[in-house]
DNA sequence: TAAATATATGAAACTTATTTCATATGAAAA
DNA sequence: TTTTCATATGAAATAAGTTTCATATATTTA
């Protein structure tokens, strides 16, 4: 008896996909997950803003996709691969069919 | 050698997860997770406007996430099974952890 | 302890997405 | 062949998300 109801609310899940709906939350995971980060080198690196760069690391952070590291003055985040790595993989999979026709009508 | 840099642009992330991260998407994929259905069937069970389900669904066709095909004068909609059950099983797992921390801040 | 550095945060300005409404198109039924 | 039913679509109205700016807080260094 499989069920084809979800176990999660409908609302968790848009909050989830939300969080990834980013282009610059999106640069930021892919940054952290060359290694970990200070808030002021994932700034220099992205070349973005320092407070745009906090508030989305706080979003991130939030929602369990980064973790967060208090060392001295500096907050080192990390991302969060045991969800962001399979996920990805997922999404590769259907990008490799349908990404072109996606990306085709957009922009 | 493994490459932490991801093989499609950020771009095509983006749209892949803002597709998802609306709740009345949400609803109609859940619903046509059960089976195939017209717009019209759609409409009454997700108890949604015929103009807004066309729209959601429009997009959700385009991005690759359902199908759709013609019988006679009505539209018949399935969900891409390939795609969202390997995705939302991901996302279930990520879930389990964070999804209480996550959901206590919003609303 | 005053100055400097690192990060966070609230709110306004701005941008993008969603919903609604009116109407168009296309197929089938009368 | 007109009417009805099913679906689609453009555009305005509305809502939600993002960025920026000014400033607060916290930690070190001088």
């Amino acid at each position: 008896m499989d069920s084809p109801k979800p176990k999660m609310g409908k609302r968790a899940y848009q909050l989830f996909f939300s969080t990834l709906a980013n282009e610059t939350r999106l640069t930021l995971i892919n940054i952290l997950r060359q290694k970990p980060l200070n808030v002021t080198q994932i700034c220099e690196v992205a070349n973005l803003e320092q407070s745009l760069v906090s508030h989305h690391l706080k979003m991130l952070e939030h929602h369990g996709m980064v973790f967060k590291k208090k060392e001295g003055k500096f907050r080192y985040y990390t991302v969060n691969e045991k969800t962001i790595k399979p996920l990805l993989e997922s999404i590769d999979a259907h990008m490799k069919e349908y990404c072109c026709k996606i990306l085709a009508g957009k922009r």
